[in-house]
DNA sequence: TTAATTATTTAGATTTGTCTAAATAATATT
DNA sequence: AATATTATTTAGACAAATCTAAATAATTAA
């Protein structure tokens, strides 16, 4: 089966909006995508055609196991040339998802295999998220909770759900990074802003919509 | 100026093919290119409203400087890659091109800087091609000449100019590559093979065809 | 220098991926 | 239940990149 780059972008797009069994809307797959309703439609036809996933008129989209499996491909080689970037090429984890977006179209099996091996064969990439191994299995995800539900006093940094450029900034800012430890020094009722500490720093308040995007996992 | 990979590959080949000042002609571009004249007629109307090269109806095509910048950047970017898979990702010289020919159109000043320097700035890729740097400029070549016209008595491989798989392949089960250190021992007049021997290993015949595409410098 | 051959261009189609505007289906509101 | 709103699909168009077949220009050979 060989797709074309507007192709593995969709079944990738689907592949993260699905999340478990949900059905994958029209409107939601075009904002995803940034393009048009009418695109997706256009689009779905194909993916149908191909088997890739499953459609009907109004009923929205889910990945086919072929799909899932082309899916899990994609993402393995998007996250690994994310670590490529920051392990190897010190780029800072808001820069790279963007030429990641470009890279995981190159199709080989060796190149992404002589990859991984180079990178240690990582289980996780910069932004915490499991990488698929060769057959498409992936690293069941460690135990963690949001930072704004943790309970723990003393807990480190696993991942982050927003991926915004915009977050990923304002954390390095404060060199939050996977791995940081955090110690929770008070939850604040009023606006749930939290007062935290990195070793060695000063404490910082974190409103509540950042804390709700850190992953955090009780150390 | 942002152009899509096919009028990258166009410009690239076009740069290829131009060698000096030369005019590249229609067929020789859809040989290159593995296409069909009518479509080369089709793209040159583009390149040439971009600005990119010099073209009137039956005359053929030449780079423009802006055309040549482009051209030194992609084949800039073509180099490290395979310089990126051949140092650290241990592929064969004949394995990378054409992974190359698909990373080349990642367009990132960043990611191709970074790429160069963490690769310690090379200067030559594995084919003994120069790396134009960040400005576009080319190390000038080594003096080499061709091994079948070569006097010298002991030569270092500096580059090969059929970059076909099967001439690579070949090298590679004989062991030359660049760099390697060749003595010649013997031209045979009536076919033009040439004996040589590598260091520690027995001496070997090889043919005029073979001879004339493998670049050497004394040494 | 005419005729044959080769190179190049044009005309007209096709495929892929996208769009806008209009039509229709599904869902929510009164 | 009828109506309004929202979601989705269809119809028709367009740009990019390609192709085949036919026309035309340039070159070579007779
Ligand atoms: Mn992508
Ligand atoms: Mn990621
Ligand atoms: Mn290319
Ligand atoms: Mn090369």
């Amino acid at each position: 089966m060989n797709l074309s780059i507007a192709e593995e972008n969709y079944i990738k797009s689907i592949y993260k909006l699905q999340e478990g069994d949900t059905v994958v809307t029209t409107n939601a797959l075009a904002y995803e995508l940034e393009t048009k309703p009418a695109s997706v439609t256009d689009m779905a036809k194909k993916l149908k055609e191909k088997l890739l996933i499953d459609y009907e008129k109004y009923k929205g989209f889910t990945l086919t196991t072929e799909g899932r499996k082309m899916a899990l491909q994609i993402v393995r080689r998007h996250r690994l040339w994310e670590c490529f970037l920051v392990d190897k090429l010190s780029f800072s984890w808001e820069e790279v998802h963007e030429l990641a977006e470009e890279l995981e179209h190159v199709r080989s099996e060796k190149l992404t295999s002589r990859l991984s091996e180079y990178l240690g064969n990582p289980l996780f990439d910069p932004h915490g998220d499991p990488i698929p191994d060769a057959n498409g299995k992936l690293t069941k995800p460690r135990p963690q909770t949001s930072l704004d539900q943790s309970t723990a006093r003393k807990v480190v940094v696993t991942a982050v759900t927003d991926q915004s450029t915009a977050l990923l900034a304002f954390l390095n800012a404060k060199h939050i990074k996977l791995g940081t430890q955090l110690e929770v020094i008070e939850h604040y009722e009023y606006d749930n802003s939290i007062e935290i500490k990195i070793k060695q720093q000063p404490p910082i308040t974190i409103s509540e919509q950042v804390a709700k995007n850190i992953m955090v996992r009780p150390v």
